[in-house]
Parts: structure tokens; C-alpha cells; sequence
RNA sequence: GGGCCUAUAGCUCAGCUCGGUUAGAGCGCUUCCCUGAUAAGGAAGAGGCCGGUGGUUCAAGUCCACCUAGGCCCA
């Protein structure tokens, strides 16, 4: 006969389940039956954000793809349509670098020597090749999301949608040419990254001069002062522009022989020494529009040469007033722009200057210092003259002293649109809540525009064309572009070097000049922040299907994104549409090695995933990123973590379901065919449990609309050892005897608990479900991801039977306590205990009765019946203390200061009860009444009994009778014998034959008086005195001097 | 240099929103107990100046200020 459920095996290898799981996935098409299943309800928009197809995918990346999963599994089960677009970020300065390193490179000069067409085809291969190493790792760890439609920023279609924006924002006049101050090496004629700049530090050497600058207006002048100038990089006086000065630092003039000089008050003594003395104070702030003459006339700059105020000026060093060459330096770029300066820039991108200058004309920037130094010092504007050693950057490459310079530039003016950033922020539904003010408001409140360009290769080209006159042209797609040139160009690749070639006559008015797209690609953090419409196509395709589904209700990706995906995707919305992209965002903590360290190659600590996908399990490392610690924490991770994971979470889960297939299979039990008492009528246990259950699916439910996976994991959590370890525990003689009201009882928390577990862990609930539930219920889907999120039934929520259990686990807890103190092991029977628990009088019968036989008690008594009945024994009030004790949350509200001198006269006893439970106090001889609820009652019994009590009481009674041992012995005999059958390999449910003799009398009374009992305990259809007539192998106790031997029953 | 986050047992983390009695859990360790599913469960023990200093308060791990260390992002 078959038996109802397939066998369970309680060992089971998770790895090995879950690859089966996959295919099955796979071949029955599940995610895509999810998707049609939920296709004509309501939508729930998910964007996937793009990794970077660089490298190797990281446990950090199982991060936030553990969290992309969990949502849109869950809102699937609640009948969502939830479109998953899987996404490739394919541009950028990373892939070039890695493709650079393959070929073995060392700078722009050799890939133009390669060639642009050949370089960007090796960065489209490279690019390839590790999202299908993504792809692996995204399968197999069991994220959902379409690949087949995935969208990739290098496809002509998202770089047509790209271009599309960016004519938007062009003609709102927001994307704008400029000059940008970065790292540049002029010998190699790049500028660096961040990234290059650091690895190329070195300790030089530097002129450090202090020059005048004569005053010739504001409140200095009239002292005939000069401002004091320091700076380290003389060459750059030639283009001086202005001077910054901090606007709340204190400036003085002070007179020095026969000069007055301005420097900051703290650098005062510093500077110009013990001689000099003040004649007059400022505020930096006052100092502003103060104009001098400057130091070299070499250049024309119009409109210049005032004081300027500067946050970044600082008082450390030099002079406290900083001379500003807006195109070599970023800070002095910013002043520039603020009080509308020139940026004049006479060195030329070979490091030079320009040709024909006075003084410096042609001569290498680095040369131009001494020759400066000496002219100032001739023309007597060298205050002073030292040598200066700092740390300096240099190329990595070629060793050359960089220069920070100002590069033409494209930015896009999103301090235009702030406001209406910060409107969308605060609309924004942010998880965690602190970063919406906090990392991310703080970021748009210093914002600053947007550097787009690249002078790069492998990039969505920047779709601007200029003409020989300097008109401007930004075309919105290849049809256009077609119709400028009268070519059809919808076919071309739009990549450079292809879209270098193209040009056309400028459309504009009346110009006849032939226009040429300008060199740079663009960030390609724009790429990801345009996959709301890119992913489309759109609006060029696909306009409909973007239209619904813009902007996102949920993204989520970790902390780093906000300057990065969150910001694109929210400024990029609200350039284009005047709207954020995205609704709802989850914020995710870093993952850390398991020594706190970020996981970076460079370190070589980063754990490989797929290694702890074969070893641990995809589920066990998702439970863990879901619900061990916050989220959006910082965790570390490690081997001895996930090994918890699958200890309490999975293995018992998975073992409960294997227990309950044992004997259902046992008892021929099947579900919805075996009749089952309704639940009313059910044990109040199996209440308790389906109320457990159903106070966990309200729990759960709630916390994941919260986006809270912690809290959600941490019910689910507790369920399962509820299940495992208190409602089977305390049920398995049920389950043994085969009552339907049990088996129904746990099957059907298996089953809710199954889905509700089934967004976290989808291998191991797709297993489980399969077994329990597909194979049992032919209408049913036969996945666990095709089923309906689990409905809460309020009504069987029971909280007061909760708490009542929530006590009785308490109890057992104490009781075993007061059992470990007086070394007497719980399989020995004691007569009685006596429990003293606000709530004990109230308990049923039924859970009274869980707590004795928990505890291997006879009877159970409240402790204040039996201090009577106990007092007539031992002759006196002796078995029982009593203690009180104020409670100080409630006696602080009434009292204040007071408080601690009433919690002492209640703990000293100066109080009597009232007959509406409250107390009157003596507090230093004046009544106090407070509630019953101020005064904490304890009642603890005395000798002979042993005792555990933290709040509640138990007491044992330590007498054993004879009787009672002869029943402790015949507990003992059932295990040993239960160990026997373990050991010999029988089944749980074999019958026996068994055989016994013993030396010992009281052993051997024991067996004789309860022989029916153990017999029945140990499935024995024979047990006698004596030996077989067969050779059985004996099993031997000595210390109950005890032999017996036992074979299955009927071989 | 700026901003944000974090700091509680050997380790990993709760508790802090809204101050209240003896600061909890898991892992690990020691000794026991229980076992007719379990790689499980239970008891006891060892292990805490709750990063530091000051303040507010009858009362501070919790609120405030400053400091220190680490992390992240940006210069």
C-alpha cells in the first residue's frame, strides 16, 4: 500500500536539494507561471538596478539580490504583478581599466594605437563574459528576475533612450559646457581617476612663498596695507584671480617695521613674529570686495583681483588668505563661479605656458617657479622666501608632477532643479527612515552640478554636435541624427570610434559650417539612473509599457548607492519628468569579512558565493542576509554563522516536516481524506498552536509591508522552534497513537508556515511544500511560489492562551531548575510540586497537566494551598517567605523624588493589603496608597523542598518513596531499552521480543509491579522474566543490575 | 577637512524610539538533565566599569554635550 507522503529522510543535504529544486524550477517554468498567474492584477514595479559587469560577482552582491528577491516574492503571493527585468551596467571607466590590464596597456596613447573600434570591442566581450559568471550566481542563489528581456546600457536602443533624456535636459538648458579642475598628467596628456591619483603620492620638495598684494580698496586701504599671500605653487600667481579668506576668522593689519600687513588673526605671531603689532581687526566677512593689485600683469583677467569668502580657507597654515587660480584647483574653481570670476588658464595641455608671454612664455609650469620667485623678490613682493616639504601626487605611470587643471567639461545644472530634489526626497519613503534627513539629505543639500563627461572611450557617447562657429546641436536618437545627414543611420553601432565619423551640416540659422559630435563619452552612473525608461527603450519604443511603469514602487540596493544609483535615478526623474523614479527604497548595510573588514580584492578576503551556496546552501546564506542582525548595519559574515542558520532555522524546520511524514506514513494519516475534529474541539495544545501560527502570519504580513525582513524572520523563527520544540515535544504520544487531530493540527502549521517562509528560503519550502502539500492535493499548484500569501483568521488568535502558555513553559523551565539543584534527574517521579505564579490558579487543567508531566510531578498544587496544609505538617508559617518589592515604574509616576524612600518602606514590609488589592504604605509615618500593580509579590518556600524562583515560584517535594523510585526505575528501564533499539537499528515503529533478569530486588519489584507499562512504552508484544531460548545479544545495566535482550517481535 | 553610521559578554547581536526593579539572546567553554523526529531541546556556571568624560533626573545602557576609536561616503 503506498503510504500517503513521500519518505522525508530527517538527514538531508541542502546543497544538493536546492540544485534539484532549480531544475524543477526550470523545467516546469515556475517564475514564469508566477508572472502569468498575477498578470491581470494590480502591478507592483520593481527596478532592478545594473551591476557592473566587472569582475567577479561577491557575497556583497548576494546581498542585495537576497533583497531584490524577497519583496516582489512576497507581493507575487499576494497576487502583484511583479515584473522583474533583469539589468547589465556595461559602460565605464572599470571595464576599461580591466581590458587595459588584459592587454597590458599603461594609458590612453596606447589605446589609440590599438584602436578605438578594436578597444571598445574587447571592453563589449569583457563585459559579456562576467555576466555570465552574474547570471550563474544569480540562479543558483535563487533570484527571480528575467533574463531573456534584460536590459543592457551598451544596446543602441538604451543609448538612443539616453540620448533622448539628455536633448531634454539640453533644451531646458541644463546641460552646459564648463571647465573642470581635475588630476592631470601632462606628459601622459590625461586626467587621472581618484583612484590613480592615489597610488602615485610622493614626498617632494616645494618653494613656499609669502607674497604682498598692495591694497587699493575697502578698510585696509586707507592703512597703505598689503595682503599677505602664501602660497606653494608660485607658477599659478601668473593666473591669480582673487584671494579667499574665511568669513568668521578674525584678520588683523599689523605694522612690521615700516610695512602693514594682513594676515590672520591665530597665524599672526606665526607669520610676522613677536615684533609686530595690531593696528586694526576684522571679520574676514568685512574684508570681501576689497580689491589689490596683483603680482603679475602677464594675463588679461577682466573683472578680477577682491577678496572672496571661502569656508575651506583655514587658519593651519600658511597665512590664512589663499590665493585663487580657478583653473588649477577645485576649491578655487567654486569661489570663481560664486562671485562670477573668469577661469583664465594660460598653461597649454603639454604642461607649458603659452607662447609669447612675458617672463613664463613656453617655459614648463614646474620650471616657471624659480624664474617667479626671482622676479618677485626683484620687483620687492617677496615677503619670504622657504623650502617646503609635503606630499605631492604624481603619474603612476610616468612619474610627472600632476597639475590640477581645468578641463573643458559638460555638466548638468542639477543645482537648478534642487528644490524640487528635495521635495522628491521627502516624499520618498526611505528604509531606514535616517537617511532620507541624514546621508542622502545631506548629499542634495550640498549639491553641486553634475560632471558628465568622460574623456574616455567605452561610454554612451555625449550626442553633441558643435559646429566650426560654435553652435551647439544635441540630437535625441538615430532617426534624427539620420535626418540631419540625410544617411540612414538607424543601423549604426552608437559608439565611438563609429559616431566620431559622423557629421553634418549645422541646422542652425543661417550658419554654414559642417558640425562634429564632441569628443567626450558620459558617466556612465547616468547609464544605470536612465534604466527606468532605458530598459524600454523609451519613449523612442515601448512608450506604453514605460508609461505604467514609472516611477518604481521599490528598489534596493546598499549604503554606497547614495551618491551613486539612488542619487542618478531620483535626479535623472526629476531633470526629465519633474519626478523621482522611485517610491520606496531599501537601504542596505555593507557586508563584511568576519574580522569586520570590507570585502575588497585588494585584501583578499572575499568570500567566494558560490563556495557558500555548495557548502551551507543558498537558503541558509539568504536567511541569514534577511533576518540575522539589521539590515542596514554593517554584518559580517562567515562560515560559523551560516552553520547556525541551517542548525535552528532549516534543519528543524525541515526535521518537524520529516517527523510528522513518519507518522502520518505510520498511521496511514492523510490530510483532508483521515476526518479531523474540528478545531474547537481539538486539544487546547493544537489551539494554541494554530493560534501561534496565526498571530505569526499577522506578524509576518505586517513586518514585510514594513520592508522589516528581521522582524518578520525573527516570528517566523520562533514559530518554528515553538512547533518543534514544545508543540511536538509535547505531543509525540499523539503522534505515535496516530490522532488525526495532532497530525492535522501540524500539518496544517507546516503548510502556512511553508508559504509563509517561502519568499526567504524558496529551495527548502519548495521541497517541503512538494511533499506535504503537491503531492497530496492534486488541486493545488505544484510549487509553493504559485500559492496565495497566507490569510490571518483573527478569531484564532488567542492571546490570553498565549500568556497561559508563556507560563507553563515558564514553570517547566523553573522546575527543572529546582531539579538540577537537588541532583535528581526528571526521569525519576516526585510526588508533588507547588508553584506560586500570578496566573496559576486561572490555568486549565489541560496545561496544568503539560507542567506535571513535564516535570515527572504526581501532583500540582498552588503554593499558597499548600502552605497551609504544609503548616499543620511542620508546625508553623516556616514553608513560605514572603517579599515585597515597589515597582519603580509605577511608584516614579506617583511619587518623583519620593520614590526611593517608598520602595524602601514596602520592601521592609510597612504595608497591608486593601480589599480592592491596592496597598496602603507607612512611609515615615504617613499613609501612602498605591495600586496593586506598585507592589511586586513574592512568596519563596523553606526546607525540604527544593526551589527555583525568578518572579514565579516552584518547590519540589524532595521525599521519594519507595514507591516512587520503583516507578523512576521502571523509567530508567524504558530508556535503556529505547538506547537498545536505537542501537540495533530498529525502526521507531518495529514491535519486540523481550527478555529480562535482574540481581536486583527493587529493580526487579519495579518491573514486576509496572511490566504492562514498560512493555507498552517500548512497543515489547512480549515482555518476561527470563532469557530466550535463541542466542540474543544481552544489553547489561549495572547499576540497576539489570540484563535483558530483546529481538524484533515475529522474526 | 566635511557629513553619516557604529561602539553592550571571548565572538555575533537584541535592548535605546517612549529613562524605572537584578542589562538579555545565540555561538563557544564547563558540569548536569532530557531524548520513540532532530545536526535538536533544557538547567546551572564562568564571562559585562553597556567606548570615555561631563550634564539633566528621585532614577541613565537608554536623553543631552564633548571626546576617543572604527567603518562608509565625499573632499
Amino acid at each position: 500500500m503506498p503510504t500517503p507522503f513521500r519518505p522525508m529522510p530527517a538527514q538531508v543535504d541542502l546543497p544538493a536539494l536546492e540544485r534539484e529544486v532549480t531544475e524543477r524550477w526550470a523545467e516546469r517554468k515556475v517564475f514564469e507561471r508566477s508572472l502569468e498567474r498575477t498578470a491581470a492584477g494590480p502591478s507592483w514595479v520593481f527596478y532592478e538596478g545594473p551591476p557592473t559587469a566587472n569582475g567577479h560577482p561577491g557575497t556583497h552582491h548576494v546581498e542585495a539580490r537576497v533583497f531584490k528577491d524577497l519583496f516582489p516574492r512576497f507581493k507575487t503571493m499576494k497576487g502583484f504583478h511583479v515584473a522583474r527585468r533583469a539589468g547589465w551596467d556595461c559602460h565605464g571607466l572599470p571595464v576599461e581599466l580591466a581590458v587595459e590590464k588584459e592587454l597590458g596597456f599603461t594609458g590612453k596613447s596606447d589605446i589609440e594605437a590599438y584602436g578605438v573600434a578594436e578597444f571598445n570591442a574587447k571592453c563589449r566581450e569583457s563585459v559579456q563574459r562576467h555576466v555570465d559568471e552574474f547570471t550563474r550566481m544569480t540562479e543558483r542563489m535563487g533570484y527571480w528576475v528575467d533574463f531573456d528581456q534584460a536590459y543592457w546600457t551598451m544596446d543602441a536602443d538604451y543609448v538612443e533612450s539616453i540620448w533622448w533624456s539628455l536633448k531634454v535636459i539640453f533644451d531646458k538648458g541644463l546641460l552646459v559646457q564648463d571647465h573642470r579642475v581635475a588630476p592631470y598628467c601632462p606628459r601622459c596628456g590625461t586626467g587621472l581617476s581618484d583612484h590613480e591619483v592615489a597610488q602615485g603620492y610622493q614626498t617632494v620638495t616645494d618653494p613656499s612663498v609669502y607674497v604682498r598684494f598692495p591694497v587699493t580698496s575697502g578698510p585696509a586701504a586707507p592703512l597703505g596695507a598689503s595682503l599677505l599671500v602664501w602660497t606653494t605653487t608660485p607658477w599659478t600667481l601668473i593666473s591669480n584671480t582673487a584671494v579667499a579668506v574665511h568669513p568668521d576668522v578674525d584678520y588683523v593689519a599689523a605694522r612690521l617695521g615700516d610695512e602693514v600687513l594682513v594676515v590672520a588673526e591665530p597665524l599672526l605671531r606665526a607669520v610676522l613674529g613677536e615684533d609686530a603689532e595690531v593696528v586694526a581687526t576684522w571679520k574676514g566677512r568685512e574684508l570681501e570686495q576689497s580689491s589689490y593689485t596683483r603680482p603679475f600683469d602677464v594675463v588679461d583677467i577682466e573683472g578680477a583681483h577682491f577678496v572672496g569668502l571661502a569656508d575651506y580657507v583655514t587658519v593651519e597654515d600658511g597665512t590664512g588668505l589663499v590665493h585663487q587660480a580657478p583653473a588649477f584647483g577645485a576649491d578655487d574653481l567654486a569661489v570663481a563661479r560664486r562671485y562670477g570670476l573668469p577661469v583664465v588658464n594660460p598653461v597649454r595641455p603639454d604642461g607649458t605656458f603659452e607662447e609669447g608671454l612675458a617672463l613664463v612664455g613656453g617655459m614648463f609650469f614646474k620650471k616657471a617657479d624659480p624664474v617667479i620667485v626671482d622676479d618677485l623678490q626683484a620687483r620687492g613682493l617677496l615677503f619670504r622666501h622657504q623650502q617646503y616639504e609635503h606630499s605631492y601626487p604624481h603619474c603612476w605611470r610616468c612619474d610627472t608632477a600632476l597639475l590640477y587643471y581645468a578641463l573643458p567639461s559638460w555638466y548638468i545644472r542639477t543645482t537648478a532643479v534642487k528644490d524640487r530634489l528635495l521635495e522628491e526626497n521627502a516624499a520618498t519613503d526611505w528604509h531606514p527612515p535616517t537617511i532620507r534627513n541624514g546621508r542622502y539629505g545631506d548629499w542634495l543639500n550640498n549639491n553641486i552640478d553634475w560632471a558628465l563627461s568622460r574623456d574616455r572611450y567605452w561610454g554612451t557617447p555625449l550626442p553633441i554636435w558643435r559646429c566650426e562657429d560654435d553652435h551647439l546641436t544635441c540630437v535625441g536618437s538615430l532617426a534624427e541624427l539620420s535626418s540631419l545627414t540625410g544617411d540612414d543611420l538607424t543601423a549604426l553601432d552608437p559608439h565611438r570610434p563609429f559616431i566620431d565619423a559622423i557629421t553634418f551640416g549645422c541646422p542652425q540659422q543661417g550658419c554654414a559650417s559642417t558640425a562634429t559630435r564632441v569628443p567626450q563619452v558620459i558617466d556612465c552612473w547616468y547609464d544605470a539612473g536612465a534604466m527606468p525608461f532605458g530598459q524600454w527603450g523609451a519613449p523612442h519604443r515601448n512608450k506604453a509599457e514605460f508609461d505604467v511603469s514609472y516611477p518604481a514602487q521599490y528598489i534596493c540596493e546598499a549604503i554606497d548607492q547614495t551618491r551613486g544609483w539612488f542619487y542618478t535615478l531620483m535626479a535623472i526623474g526629476t531633470l526629465v519628468f519633474d519626478k523621482s523614479s522611485y517610491e520606496t527604497v531599501l537601504c542596505l548595510g555593507h557586508i563584511l569579512d568576519a574580522e569586520g573588514r570590507k570585502m575588497s580584492k585588494h585584501l583578499g578576503n572575499v568570500l567566494d558565493p558560490f563556495e557558500l551556496f555548495e557548502r551551507h546552501g543558498a537558503d541558509a546564506v539568504r536567511w541569514y542576509m534577511l533576518c540575522s542582525g539589521s539590515p542596514w548595519s554593517a554584518r559580517r559574515v562567515g562560515h560559523e554563522v551560516l552553520e547556525e542558520v541551517v542548525r535552528k532555522v532549516l534543519l528543524t524546520y525541515w526535521n518537524t516536516a520529516s517527523f510528522l511524514v513518519l507518522y502520518a506514513n505510520a498511521n496511514n494519516w492523510t490530510p483532508g481524506v483521515t476526518p479531523a475534529p474540528p478545531l474547537d474541539e481539538r486539544p487546547l495544545l493544537d489551539r494554541w498552536a494554530i493560534s501561534e501560527l496565526h498571530a505569526t502570519v499577522q506578524e509576518v504580513d505586517a513586518a514585510l509591508e514594513d520592508f522589516d525582513s528581521q522582524r518578520a524572520g525573527k516570528r517566523i523563527a520562533q514559530l518554528i522552534d515553538d512547533l518543534s520544540n514544545w508543540y511536538v515535544r509535547r505531543s509525540r504520544r499523539r503522534f505515535w497513537e496516530g490522532d488525526p487531530a495532532a497530525l492535522s493540527t501540524l500539518h496544517e502549521c507546516l503548510e502556512v508556515l511553508t508559504r509563509l517562509m517561502a519568499p526567504f528560503v524558496p529551495f527548502v519550502t519548495e521541497a517541503v511544500h512538494e511533499r506535504l502539500v503537491s503531492h497530496v492535493y492534486a488541486d493545488l499548484p505544484d510549487s509553493v511560489h504559485l500559492r496565495d500569501w497566507p490569510q490571518v483568521d483573527e478569531a484564532l488568535v488567542d492571546t490570553a492562551l498565549g500568556e497561559q502558555v508563556v507560563l507553563v513553559r515558564r514553570l517547566v523551565e523553573l522546575g527543572r531548575a529546582a531539579r538540577a539543584s537537588a541532583k535528581i534527574g526528571t526521569r525519576q517521579p516526585l510526588a508533588r510540586a507547588l508553584v506560586g505564579a500570578a496566573g496559576f490558579e486561572s490555568l486549565p487543567d489541560e496545561l496544568r497537566q503539560e507542567v506535571a508531566d513535564e516535570l515527572n510531578v504526581q501532583l500540582l498544587e498552588p503554593l499558597s494551598a499548600a502552605a497551609g496544609d504544609a503548616a499543620g505538617d511542620s508546625g508553623g508559617q516556616d514553608l513560605v517567605d514572603v517579599a515585597w518589592k515597589g515597582n519603580f515604574r509605577v511608584l516614579g509616576k506617583q511619587f518623583g523624588q519620593r520614590t526611593p524612600v517608598v520602595a524602601a518602606a514596602i520592601a521592609a514590609g510597612s504595608l497591608t493589603r486593601r480589599d480592592d488589592g491596592s496597598y496602603d504604605v507607612d512611609v515615615e509615618g504617613s499613609v501612602e496608597t498605591v495600586p496593586a500593580d506598585a507592589v511586586l509579590v513574592t512568596e519563596t518556600p523553606r526546607e525540604g523542598w527544593a526551589v527555583a524562583r525568578v518572579g514565579e515560584t516552584v518547590a519540589l517535594d524532595l521525599t521519594i518513596t519507595p514507591e516512587l523510585r520503583r516507578l523512576g526505575v521502571a523509567r530508567d528501564v524504558v530508556r535503556l531499552v529505547q538506547e537498545a533499539r536505537k542501537s540495533t537499528g530498529l525502526e521507531v515503529t518495529d514491535r519486540i521480543e523481550l527478555w529480562w533478569e535482574s540481581t536486583d530486588d527493587q529493580t526487579r519489584q519495579a518491573l514486576l509491579e509496572h511490566a504492562d507499562w514498560v512493555a507498552g512504552e517500548v512497543l515489547a508484544t512480549q515482555f518476561a522474566e527470563g532469557r530466550p531460548v535463541a542466542e540474543v545479544v544481552p544489553h547489561t545495566d549495572e547499576e540497576l543490575g539489570l540484563t535483558f535482550r530483546l529481538r524484533e517481535a515475529g522474526r
